[in-house]
RNA sequence: CGGGGCAUAGCGCAGCUUGGUAGCGCAUCUGCUUUGGGAGCAGAGGGUCGCAGGUUCAAAUCCUGCUGCCCCGACCA
């Protein structure tokens, strides 16, 4: 390709809407435009990387033997009405209607599409399993779109569901996409970690997620430094202390904090580590009216882990203050574990810590030097909250690191989810109709190229994962419009790379070499060549790695055997 | 959904307080010079100042409503 041909849209200021790296050098490589909130037009430049994206995802999933298909972005409701999520799903999903005032949502995914697609066509377990695959464009009708093409409702994503006649099947082909995917991820270049995940709206089971390492990631990732464990930090889990209690010391006084209501307030007024204060948070209960959650003032709730206790009502909510005074006869801000009328369920960690802070259930009030047993009985304890940095890794190896990811990839095995509900069955070997058990496996692939950038970026640019850069090599001549010897070069040059089977983008504009260099660095191409006619004097051309790596002349006798040799080295 | 902010040339911004001829940088076009790290000089084109009302002799500027976009929050005892 030439620059003549194929022209670049580079730009020197950065745009003032972009927040994060990956958003703003897009914008100024000339990869993306926004057309309105969230919805970004692909140039001809990020096309060529998205593409090569999709097609290391495609090479891959065909390799473990799943199978391309194509299927609408348009959905009848009729399909998420029998699966249930039409009522379930909020306003993420974007409902449309036609012209006979039909309902419809453009596709946020497609498992009542895929679903059933399978009970039509699939009637046999001799068909199975199967994995099917598409990668097409989803609409989610995000609260907030931010950071570009990283959450944008309208993005690419490679969606695959398998169908299976028995968990067992389910199990391996879950399997393999989770080798399918760490193979996907290493050839686009990308570091990542495969993490434990809650399914969330899609639903299911067991879940994994792949992140892409980055300072910028939207999810926070907990991992071993002494074993494979690794979760999100939402299902990161802790485990009960194996220390015994610590044992009370001072006895137990009534303190006024007249106008300090947060931990931090009241840590600071007694002069106190916020750790030595207990916070007790009230939500509805599923039988009581309210329960009562109590945790190191350090520490914070993890609603996920709290959602899942049988006593408390689901989804989590908190109770209003009006409901918080007629239980405790105390505004918020004071509240605490002694004398409630309701369960009370502490985590883990508050119940290690002795001579503690907690609201008194009384304005201006708290206690002081309380300790569990002594004062108030031991209430039940569970796992409530985040893990932080340090704390023991529940798997009993090492302690906890938190990361920041993007997530780019997401495995789940689904089971009967969708199959029963929508009624997807084939017969078994015995002629009896099995409701089919299904997996389901996603990447989301324009959020790749964001985090691939945010990983690999420099003060001048981008710099591409080789396999996913938009061109191979920038070859630049210098003022190759002044010598003829040198445009004849230059374009043999460029014809016998491209023979030879390179992407190779020649900068055939008349520009300046410092616009050349600057603007090739920004769209960051992983190789370049520079040739002068000084260097054709010589027989030799330059050759530059954008990772900075390499800076070297290279005889030109010969140069597409020694790229081959660098490029694929 | 709650709070804050912005909307003026393709992009980034000033002008608005105190109403009166719409401006700067980048980009674009023309000419000359220049050519190994985002060139210089001279000239040119480009705007219903987000939309709709209102006040006024006069509105980018003041008032009202609407729309779009951005940021922060949605953890709190």
């Amino acid at each position: 390709m030439r620059t003549s041909q194929f022209p670049l849209s580079t730009i020197k200021e950065t745009p003032a809407d972009a927040e994060i790296i990956s958003h703003k050098l897009m914008l100024r490589a000339g990869l993306i435009r926004r057309l309105a909130a969230g919805l970004y037009t692909w140039m001809p430049l990020g096309l060529r990387v998205l593409r090569k994206v999709e097609n290391i995802i495609r090479e891959e999933m065909d390799r473990a033997g799943a199978l391309e298909l194509l299927m609408p972005t348009v959905q009848p409701a009729e399909l998420w009405q029998e699966s249930t999520r039409w009522a379930q799903y909020g306003p993420e999903l974007l409902r449309i209607k036609d012209r006979h005032d039909r309902e419809y949502c453009y596709g946020p995914t497609h498992e009542e599409v895929i679903t059933d697609y399978a009970r039509r066509e699939l009637s046999s377990y001799k068909q199975l399993p199967v994995n099917f695959y598409q990668i097409q464009l989803k609409f989610r009708d995000e609260v907030r779109p931010r950071f570009g093409v990283m959450r944008a409702r309208e993005f690419l994503m490679k969606d695959a569901y398998s169908f299976h006649i028995d968990q067992a099947s389910m199990q391996q082909t879950f399997n393999q996409m989770h080798a399918t995917y760490s193979q996907i991820f290493t050839r686009l270049g990308l570091k990542f970690r495969a993490v434990a995940a809650d399914s969330g709206a899609i639903g299911g089971n067991t879940s994994v997620e792949f992140h892409v390492l980055a300072e910028s990631g939207e999810d926070a990732i907990a991992f071993s430094t002494a074993s494979d464990y690794a979760a999100n930090l939402e299902l990161a889990a802790t485990i009960p202390a194996s220390d015994k209690r610590p044992t009370a010391t001072a006895k137990t006084k009534l303190v006024d904090t007249p106008t300090q209501k947060t931990i931090e307030e009241v840590a600071k007024h007694l002069k106190l580590d916020a750790k030595r204060c207990l916070k007790t948070l009230l939500v509805k209960g599923a039988e009581q009216e309210a329960v009562a959650l109590v945790l190191r003032g350090d520490h914070s709730l993890n609603e996920i882990k709290a959602a899942k206790l049988p006593e408390v009502a689901q989804p989590l909510s908190f109770i209003d203050d009006d409901q918080i005074k007629a239980l405790t006869g105390s505004p918020a801000g004071f509240i605490g574990p002694k004398d409630l009328a309701i369960p009370v369920i502490a985590d883990y960690a508050a119940l290690q810590v002795a001579d503690f802070v907690c609201g008194a259930n009384q304005v201006g009030k708290h206690w002081q030097d309380m300790n569990w047993e002594r004062d108030l009985p031991l209430p039940k304890s569970a796992d409530l909250r985040n893990v932080v940095e340090g704390d023991p890794s529940p798997d009993g190896k090492g302690t906890l690191q938190i990361v920041r990811g993007v997530e780019v990839g997401h495995i789940f095995q689904l089971g009967e989810k969708y199959s029963k509900a929508m009624n997807a069955t084939v017969l078994d070997e015995d002629g009896k109709s099995v409701v089919m058990q299904m997996g389901c496996y996603g990447i989301g692939v324009t959020r790749i190229v964001a985090a691939a950038i945010e990983q690999n970026n420099d003060a001048q640019g981008i710099v591409w994962p080789k396999p996913i850069a938009p061109f191979q090599i920038a070859l630049l001549p210098i003022n190759m419009h002044k010598s003829q010897r040198l445009a004849d070069a230059v374009n043999g040059l460029y014809t016998q790379l491209v023979d030879a089977g390179f992407d190779v983008l020649l900068d055939d504009r008349q520009a300046r070499p410092g616009v050349m260099f600057a603007d090739m660095e920004l769209i960051g191409i992983p190789h370049r060549l520079v040739l002068s006619e000084k260097g054709l004097d010589e027989g030799m051309i330059e050759y530059k790695s954008r990772d900075g790596n390499v800076d070297t002349k290279l005889p030109l006798d010969n140069i597409t055997d020694q790229l081959r040799g660098i490029i694929l080295d």
